[in-house]
DNA sequence: CCATTTACTTTTAACCACGAGGTATACGGT
DNA sequence: ACCGTATACCTCGTGGTTAAAAGTAAATGG
């Protein structure tokens, strides 16, 4: 039944794309994978979320991407545009506040 | 323009709400204006997202609901159920797991 | 007596994460 | 040669959830 929005999700996919990606480029599937490892298999983002999040995330200026041969396999690795670096200091900073915000709600309802 | 999913806000309000009705029963303006207090005017989250909360909520057995008069005026008065306890326990298990798994994800990438 | 604050309510809209399903190629074992 | 598994990419439908705005009405205060 699709469980649609999750607790906690929403931005959570683009966060993490143009974090890794701000690092080294990527392809599609290697990022499914690297998502579920640098979160210690805390978050699983499946490829029908990261796929859509790429293109709407290349469409938007945020990521360029460049075909590449591994062997006799094609890959297609994205990485950030200086935009794309804005994007992500911007959602950053939306991604404290929010938690700062929920941390302090919460030790003064604990006190 | 709505802006309706800004990032990282989904879950936030059944959160927040269920935490500040775990100590003490509230109405919805009261709580209103309690988010922004506790939350250092970092969240800010009008009457159109809590009272369909409220009732949502109420609605899925997760607070119980009692009028009361305080002076000339009738509010309504919100506090948790047991069920609304569990609620509030597995939604802050839910919000530590994703926190802790980006904040990993960060210092991962950020090493 | 009028403007502001308090209090509650409803409507409308749009985004976005997700699961499931689908294609096709390479690789390893037997 | 054959078959299952892993790699790699792609798409569709869904619906839950936040949010702004506007509306009603009573009480308060100057």
């Amino acid at each position: 039944m699709a469980r649609t929005n999750p607790p906690f999700m929403t931005g959570v996919p683009e966060l993490l794309l143009l974090r890794l990606l701000a690092n080294e480029e990527m392809y599609g599937y290697e990022l499914v994978r690297r998502i579920q490892l640098v979160t210690g298999e805390a978050i699983k983002l499946g490829e029908g979320v990261i796929y859509p999040s790429l293109y709407s995330l290349e469409k938007a200026g945020a990521l360029k991407a460049r075909r590449k041969k591994v062997g006799a396999r094609e890959r297609i690795y994205y990485s950030l545009t200086r935009q794309g670096k804005k994007r992500l200091s911007a959602l950053e900073a939306d991604w404290q506040r929010i938690r700062d915000a929920i941390n302090l709600a919460g030790d003064t309802s604990a006190a």
